[in-house]
DNA sequence: CAATAAATAAATAAATGTGATTTATCTATT
DNA sequence: AATAGATAAATCACATTTATTTATTTATTG
C-alpha cells in the first residue's frame, strides 16, 4: 500500500476516535492500541513484538496483528533476529525512518525556517529565509516555492507519505512591529490572515499551527535524546523568551491554546519590583544593552554556535535571564508538581550551559517550602526546537496516543 | 443484585482499564462508555437514553444496553415517561441516590469531619470531631467508632453499597505543631503513620489519600452547582490556605500528588518582599492579628456562619489576601490558561463574597499582557468542601471518566 | 366530532462486523 | 528436555447496523 492512506488515516476517520466527551468503540480501540505500539517503539528504538505484549498488558496475539499490519503499511521495518538466547530468536521491530514524513515551519521575527524530517526524527532537510520583518504574503510564498522543489526533490511514494505541516509561530506576531524594526503598521498583515488556513489550501496534507516555545517543547518530547518524560515546563529562549507545559509525557496546550505563556509570567528583579519574565530574559534584552553600548549585536542572531566574546554584558544577561527563569520555575512549580524544567534556545551551547547552572543555582536560593523543586537541565533538541516542534504537530496528531489537537 | 460487586467493580477487575501506558481491550472499553454515561447522568441530572446516545456518538442501541444494566444494578433509575411530544415518550433516566455511598474524611488541626453522601452528592450524615490537635491514634479511634455506628445505622444492603472512604488531610501535617499549639513532637506520630493503610485495614472498601485543598477542588467538579467544567485553578482558605487544579473537567494532582500547592506560591506583599500566599492569604494569620490585639479569636473557627464585628482587622486581612490571590492567580494563569478561578473556603459567606471581589479588583490591577485573565469565582460547595471532597474520591475512581488515582 | 391514517420518535431485538483473548502448535535455541 | 518467541484457529466481548415494536401527535375523512 502506498501511501497513508490505507493505514491509521482510515481508522481516524471512523466515528469515534477517543475525544472529550464522546464514547469509544472498537476503532477507537485498536487507533489507540496502534498509537501505543508506536510510542514505544519511537521512546525505546526498537523492541520485539513480545516486549510490546509485556509493556503494554496485550495478549501477544494482538501485538503480532497490530505490529505485522504497521509493518504492512511500511510504518516499521524488522531488524536482524537476535540469536544467542533460549527460544526462538526475537525480531526487533522499528519504525521505518521512511514511513511517514513532516514539514516543520518557524515563523521568527528575523527568519523563517523549515524543515523536514523523516518518521524517526531526523532532519532530511531544512532551509531558511532571511527578512528586515515577516509578512504573511512573504512567508507564503517561501512556504509555497519551497514545497514546490520538495515535491520534485522527493520521489512520489516519498511526497505521498508526507503527513502534514505544523506551523510554529509567536501568538500575536503583530505586536512585535516595534521591536523588529518594522514600519509601523508593516506587520498588520497578521493580524488580519489566517495562515494556517491559507497554506492550508495550497497543501495536500492537513495543517497545524502552535505557539512557537509550545511547539519547541512538543519537539523534546518526540525528539528528544531521550524523548522527555512525565510533567516538564520548558523554556526557549529565543529574540523573546517563550514557555510550554508537557504534563504525562504529552504537550498541553489548554483550552485557549496559551498554556505555557511563561513570557508573561510575573518575576520580581533584583530591586523588587514585578517584571515580565520576557522583559528579563529574551535575548531582545541582550541586544539591547550591546547596542546601547554600541556594539554591533547582528551576531547574536547570526551565529548562534559562538556569540564571541561579550564578557561583562553576557554574563549580567544570563545571571539576571537566570534570576527571572529561576521564579518562573518556583512559581510554575506551586501550579504542577514539574519533575523537571527545561532551557533551550536560539544560544551557543556553553551559554545554554551556563544558563542553565545559574537558574538552579537562583532556585536553590529560593524559598521552596512546601515544594519539591524540580530539576533544571538543557534542552536536547537546541535551536532548531521550533521548527521541529512545528513538525512535531502532524506527527503527534497521527501517530501517537492522546496529543491535544492543535487548531 | 445486592452490593456492588456485580457491577463496575467486576469491569475493573479486568486486564486493561485505560491506565498510563497500557493498552485497551473490551472491557477497558465498556467501563469507559458506562463512566461517561454516569458522568453526563451526573452533569446533567436525567437524561432520555435517546440524548446520552446524541452526546456520546455511541449508537442508540449500545446506550441502551449499557443503560439497562446499570439499572439492574440499581445504580439508574427511570423517571415519569415525558409525554407531549411526537413520538413515543422519552423515559428520563437518572442516578440512583441509593446507588452508592461515600465517605469523606477531612483531619484539620483543630477537628475531624467525616461525611457519608449518596449518589446524588446528597450529604446523608456529618459527624465531628474536635480536639487541640490531632493525632493519629485519636484519629482512627474515632474514624472506628463512626464506622461501628454507621454499620448499626445503615440497612446492611446500604451498607454493602458504601463504595469506599476518601481522606482529605494537609501534607506534613506534624510540621504545623507551633501553629495548632500542641506540645512540641505531639504530632510526630503523624510523620510515621501510614493513615490511609491504618483506615484501610479496619474498612472493607478501598480507602484514598489526597491533599485536603485538592480534594476540596475535586467536590467543587463533582458536587458544585454546577458542577466546574473544564480548566480552573482553586483555593480554599482554610487556616492555612491550599490550593487544587483541575484540567479538562479532571482533578489533577499530578506525579507527586503536590500540584496545586498554591500555598507555596511565591507572590509579593505590597511593600515588595517575596513571600508565600500561605502567610497572607491564611484564616491564621487573621487569627494571629486578632490575638496580638488582645481580641479572642476562637469564634473563626467555631462560628463560620458570622465572624461577628472584626471591623479594619477583617478589611485589611481580606485585601492582602486579595493581593496574594490575585498575584497566585496570575502566576498561574501564565502557567496554563485557566478558565476561572474558584475560592471557596472555611469563611462566612459574606466575607467569601468579599474576598472574590477583591481579588477580582486586584487582579484586574496587574500585567496581564499576553494572558487571557480567568473569572474569579465563588466557590459552589462551601464550608465543607474538602470532607465532601475525600468522598469524591472514590466515587470518581469508581464511577467516572479518567480520575488519576489518589494513591 | 369520532374514527382512522400518516408521521415521528423512542426503545429494542437480531444479525453483523471488528477486535482482543485463549489455546494449541511450530520453530529455534540452550 | 526445557524454554521462549511467533502465530493460526477458535472463541468471546462489544459496538454497529438494520429492522421491528410501541407510543404518541398530527392530519384527514366520514
Amino acid at each position: 500500500m502506498s501511501g497513508l492512506d490505507g493505514g491509521l488515516a482510515r481508522q481516524n476517520d471512523g466515528a469515534a476516535a477517543p475525544r472529550r466527551g464522546l464514547g469509544t468503540n472498537q476503532s477507537g480501540m485498536r487507533d489507540y492500541n496502534q498509537r501505543l505500539v508506536l510510542s514505544l517503539l519511537r521512546r525505546h528504538g526498537s523492541l520485539a513484538k513480545t516486549e510490546i505484549a509485556r509493556m503494554t498488558g496485550l495478549s501477544a496475539q494482538t501485538v503480532s496483528v497490530i505490529m505485522r499490519e504497521l509493518e504492512a503499511d511500511a510504518l516499521l521495518v524488522r531488524g536482524d533476529p537476535q540469536r544467542g538466547k533460549v527460544g526462538q530468536p526475537s525480531i526487533p521491530m522499528s519504525l521505518n525512518p521512511e514511513g511517514a514524513f513532516f514539514l516543520g515551519l518557524k515563523i521568527g521575527r528575523r527568519s523563517s525556517e523549515m524543515a523536514l524530517i523523516d518518521f524517526r526524527g531526523a532532519i532530511r532537510r531544512m532551509c531558511q529565509h532571511s527578512y528586515a520583518y515577516p509578512t504573511p504574503e512573504d512567508t507564503i510564498a517561501f512556504v509555497t516555492k519551497d514545497l514546490a522543489t520538495l515535491e520534485k526533490t522527493l520521489d512520489r511514494r516519498r511526497w505521498a507519505r508526507v503527513a502534514g505541516l505544523g506551523i510554529a509561530m509567536p501568538f500575536e506576531l503583530w505586536s512585535w512591529a516595534d521591536a523588529a524594526g518594522a514600519p509601523p503598521g508593516a506587520m498588520d498583515g497578521w493580524r488580519h490572515t489566517d495562515i494556517r488556513a491559507a497554506l492550508a489550501e495550497r497543501c495536500p496534507f492537513p495543517v497545524y499551527l502552535q505557539n512557537d516555545a509550545t511547539a519547541a517543547c512538543g519537539a523534546e518530547l518526540v525528539f528528544g535524546h531521550p524523548p522527555a518524560q512525565g510533567d516538564f515546563i520548558y523554556f526557549y529562549v529565543g529574540a523573546f523568551v517563550g514557555g510550554g507545559i508537557a504534563l504525562g509525557g504529552r504537550l498541553f496546550s489548554g483550552s485557549t491554546g496559551n498554556a505555557g505563556a511563561l513570557g508573561s509570567m510575573p518575576v520580581p528583579d533584583p530591586a523588587g519590583t514585578m517584571r515580565q519574565l520576557i522583559d528579563v530574559a529574551s535575548i531582545s534584552v541582550l541586544e539591547k544593552t550591546l547596542v546601547a553600548r554600541g556594539l554591533d549585536a547582528t551576531g547574536l542572531w547570526t551565529s548562534p554556535d559562538d556569540w564571541g566574546e561579550l564578557g561583562e554584558d553576557l554574563e549580567r544577561w544570563v545571571d539576571g535571564a537566570a534570576h527571572g527563569l529561576a521564579h518562573a520555575i518556583l512559581a510554575a512549580t506551586a501550579v504542577i508538581d514539574f519533575q523537571s524544567a527545561i532551557i533551550d534556545g536560539w544560544l551557543p551551547l556553553a551559554v545554554r550551559a551556563a544558563l542553565v547552572a545559574r537558574t538552579a543555582h537562583h532556585l536553590s536560593q529560593l524559598d521552596s517550602e512546601g515544594l519539591t523543586l524540580p530539576a533544571v537541565r538543557e534542552g536536547t533538541v537546541g535551536r532548531h526546537a521550533r521548527a521541529l516542534g512545528g513538525a512535531s504537530l502532524p506527527l503527534a496528531e497521527r501517530f501517537l496516543v492522546g496529543a491535544q489537537s492543535a487548531l
